[in-house]
DNA sequence: AAAAGGCATTGATTCAGATCAATTCAGCCC
DNA sequence: GGGCTGAATTGATCTGAATCAATGCCTTTT
């Protein structure tokens, strides 16, 4: 990873401040650079030492920068981009386990290797930092631990769905899933969803393969059910009708 | 829920000690009653008022004891017996997420109703309290949030697991992971596995058929694989092509 | 011991989605 | 604009697992 930069430290914050899911500008827990979004404040003696061994990194898109199974080293916190979490089979078959974006933790884990890779999809920051020092914040700061426990169980949530999906729904399911959850997930509450990843990470993160997305999308745009925008977007059209789908209500 | 009885509150240890998954002896944190196994050791001098609101309730086999999309009221640990967790379609298509046995925390959620259901295998005895209390807890006694923690990290791991596993592998493949996976579950280190589970609950948490299943450990007893034992035990007879199936190495 | 009920196994057939195989489309770079 | 390249769509065929349908096999009851 030879794309990475020091910490800009001159910008100091007078609180600390974490990266995270609720949107408001601020600083980074990590590194006290300008963060895009984040959540969570906490009062702050000790800014300087924090900073001390922060380290901010830029991924360009398409890198991996999480190998699945490599000495778990590090924790990352994402503070602009997107990336695609997986896990892969001897042969090659994929299975993406997530999507993370803007303010998402990685690499909290017990075990002492990765059990996921991690890919950008778009260019990245993140800042990282070593395990010993992650536990050492953890230890300073309970409301960053407090948050982690929420990221987690929110995932664990996600986690139990894209089971329910992968295990028990049809193709027409999975998708009508996916797009009511990139409708969630997008920041204009428009019905116009953005699909910036390709067929094949749809295909991975669905548990089918591109031909079946593809197909399935078109079936969607011939029943009516969604229009298919230019630039990797698809529009919603009948909401109802995608949300009963998506449901398993009925085939 | 008419099967619950108050917590044995006469028996009160010296110290307050987390039922947990590292299998020593000692007391429920909620309740104080003696568990099968506990884990983790909280000094404490606040343990009659920690005792207060604790309940301890006998879940008989096959009762649902959570209901999926109820009110998120109270928060649960295992001290005796094992539970299925699932989701449901409306239709009745359904997805077991997980098996938990004693020691394991049921109810972490950021939302305000229950992601899933969790229904008893056996009987099972489990300390129930409420959220409010549960947060004063974490608030009283860090060593449990971190505890909460490790435990979602390691629930983390497993469902990334089981989506490549319910996304990607064969039928082969997902009944071959799961034997080896019980295997490690056992308290035995025989490589005679216990199943406990029908078969249709494997088929549902495998996202297969029972027929499927049943004929799959057909096929794998017929290639010499496993030897199918009395009252749900089956033996792991090729230790070395069984991993090496579920691996997914070659088909 | 016979009857009954609930799993589990095995067989026959079907089908949703995978695989194999062309096109078609959208950027991109001269 | 005219190739060039990789992604997306569409079509034809195949197949692994689902579905439909009998038995078989324990456990409980009488």
């Amino acid at each position: 990873m030879s794309d990475q930069t020091t910490c800009r430290r001159d910008a100091r914050p007078r609180r600390l401040i974490l990266a995270g899911a609720h949107r408001q500008p601020g600083y980074c827990l990590t590194c006290g650079i300008r963060a895009q979004s984040v959540c969570s404040v906490i009062d702050d003696d000790d800014i300087a030492r924090l900073a001390e061994t922060a380290v901010e990194t830029l991924v360009l898109p398409g890198r991996t920068f999480i190998e699945e199974g490599a000495a778990a080293t590090d924790f990352y916190n994402i503070t602009s981009g997107s990336v695609k979490l997986f896990k892969a089979l001897p042969d090659g078959r994929r299975q993406i386990t997530g999507f993370a974006t803007t303010g998402h933790f990685l690499g909290l884990a017990v075990s002492d290797q990765y059990a996921f890779g991690a890919e950008a999809i778009d260019t990245v920051r993140l800042c990282r930092f070593s395990r010993p020092r992650m536990r050492q914040l953890m230890d300073d700061f309970p409301r960053l631990e407090r948050r982690l426990l929420a990221e987690a169980s929110n995932e664990l949530v996600a986690a139990q769905n894209q089971m329910l999906l992968l295990g028990r729904k049809t193709a027409r399911e999975r998708v009508a899933s996916f797009l009511l959850e990139r409708m969630r997930e997008a920041q204009d509450p428009a019905e116009d969803v953005p699909l910036p990843m390709t067929r094949s990470d749809m295909a991975d993160y669905l548990g089918l393969t591109i031909e079946t997305v593809s197909r399935t999308l078109s079936w969607m745009r011939t029943e009516r059910l969604v229009a298919i925008g230019k630039g990797h977007t698809v529009r919603i059209v009948a909401m109802e009708r995608l949300q009963t789908l998506a449901a398993g209500d009925a085939a």
